[in-house]
DNA sequence: GAGTGGTCTAGACCACCCT
DNA sequence: GGGTGGTCTAGACCACTCC
């Protein structure tokens, strides 16, 4: 035990709270590998014993910690060091003629979970000015190294036919685009953070309220009447973008 | 009382837990306004004889539902549902003459809250590269309507003097250069979703894994040797940023 | 069967806010 | 003083995983 008992006590009389005590002792040892990467922490009960405080206060600690990204449990199993593994999304090559996996830096695995009808102003809340009307809809899980990390719903404006759903659905849609030889004449991007929605707690493992990228789109096409829109939200720790202006 | 005891109970023994239907009833009268934006809901004990659970498992919902954004508490007076407000950070307009309360879309007040030397590598965690010699630090907290939305680190490469530091302090940084007549060239973006760090927790009055949005920037200047980087965070419901890209 | 994390309860103390 | 949310505890049951 590398702190005393009392000294737990005495700092939540004089301060933080117990539980942000432990998640700090608990940050320090993850930081310094005392708890190395992918191994189980010491159960929560041990944990409690160590510390003396009680299993509740342990607890807290360690759902804060999963909250920041450090930390995830499995019920029956343990609770272990996440890995640190960020993928970039870079929009300034999102244009040009490279296909996805070198513009990601991997290559992703796509599930397709739905091609449905939907009314837009139905499924992307809080966006103004949406059709009421129900559009094609595609929603689809974007894996890196079998890691989940992006949940992406789009909506088609034309109907292209079913096969190009299933194109849309299996691609992401600068590819699927490519294959059928339409380019992008116009990228809108809305770019924001938001608590992990239910279906990205879903496809991505994560509990709800943990931070998320969110991103919704606009692409423009040079097909007359052809556009997409729609949202892709990912985890925190499993993806950022970049952007690059010059003046 | 708008469902009877037993629905909670029985939900609970057939699927999701019992704090995830709390939370999913007090969503439901908050989207419907049963509780109405910025008034209290009932205590937590009122809420707890209400649904027939125990006092924590409402709490428990309670401040998921914080974590999303809903709503805010405070110790003392009671728990109340958020206005939701939110700026718009255009970065199209990032590089052209309108001033910063233009293109933010309000008028920003700016606290000052340290101008001071640091290793950039020791503030900003997780970004390689950067320099371990302390450089001129500045830190503030941007406020929209007397609500805090950013909390701002930022570094400046050269020595313009105190009153410059000063100017960095108490402006937007576009907004400073342009003061002194400097031109930025080029501007590099990470955008990301993170849990608050400890400071934007105390700036924005958010707890510890609320989702933010953050951005790292470098902004390259037209004069020799001045360049500028940083990070700003700021609380999901706050801000969101927009980019346009045409080809 | 033994251990794990996830959940739920009853009961308690504190700091804070209002009147 | 009386109410509020924030925190902490002891004790319990469940589903899950592994042996």
């Amino acid at each position: 035990m590398s702190r005393d008992t009392g000294s737990f006590v005495d700092a939540m009389h004089g301060g933080r709270p117990l539980h942000a005590e432990v998640r700090a002792e608990l940050t320090r040892r993850i930081d310094s590998a005392v708890y190395p990467t992918d191994a189980p922490l010491p159960s929560a009960s041990a944990l409690a014993r160590e510390f003396g405080v009680s299993m509740i206060t342990v607890k807290r600690a360690l759902k804060d910690l999963q909250n920041e990204g450090l930390l995830t449990s499995r019920a029956g199993l343990g609770t272990f060091v996440k890995r640190p593994k960020k993928f970039v999304r870079d929009y300034n090559m999102s244009l040009n003629s490279m296909d996805d996996a070198q513009r990601l830096g991997f290559e992703p695995r796509i599930d397709l979970l739905s091609i449905t009808m939907e009314a837009p102003a139905d499924i992307l809340a809080g966006v103004p000015d949406l059709p009421r009307d129900p559009m094609h809809c595609v929603k689809k899980a974007i894996y890196a190294d079998d890691v989940p990390i992006m949940y992406d719903v789009s909506f088609v404006s034309a109907d292209l036919g079913d096969a190009f759903l299933q194109l849309v659905g299996k691609h992401l849609i600068y590819d699927a685009l490519t294959k059928i030889g339409v380019k992008i004449r116009k990228t809108e991007l809305i770019i924001d953070a938001t608590p992990a929605s239910p279906e990205t707690q879903a496809v991505c493992g994560v509990s709800s309220g943990y931070p998320c990228l969110l991103r919704r789109y606009r692409y423009e096409t040079d097909r007359e009447g052809l556009l997409f829109f729609g949202q892709v939200e990912s985890p925190f720790d499993k993806l950022s973008c970049t952007i690059t202006m010059e003046s």
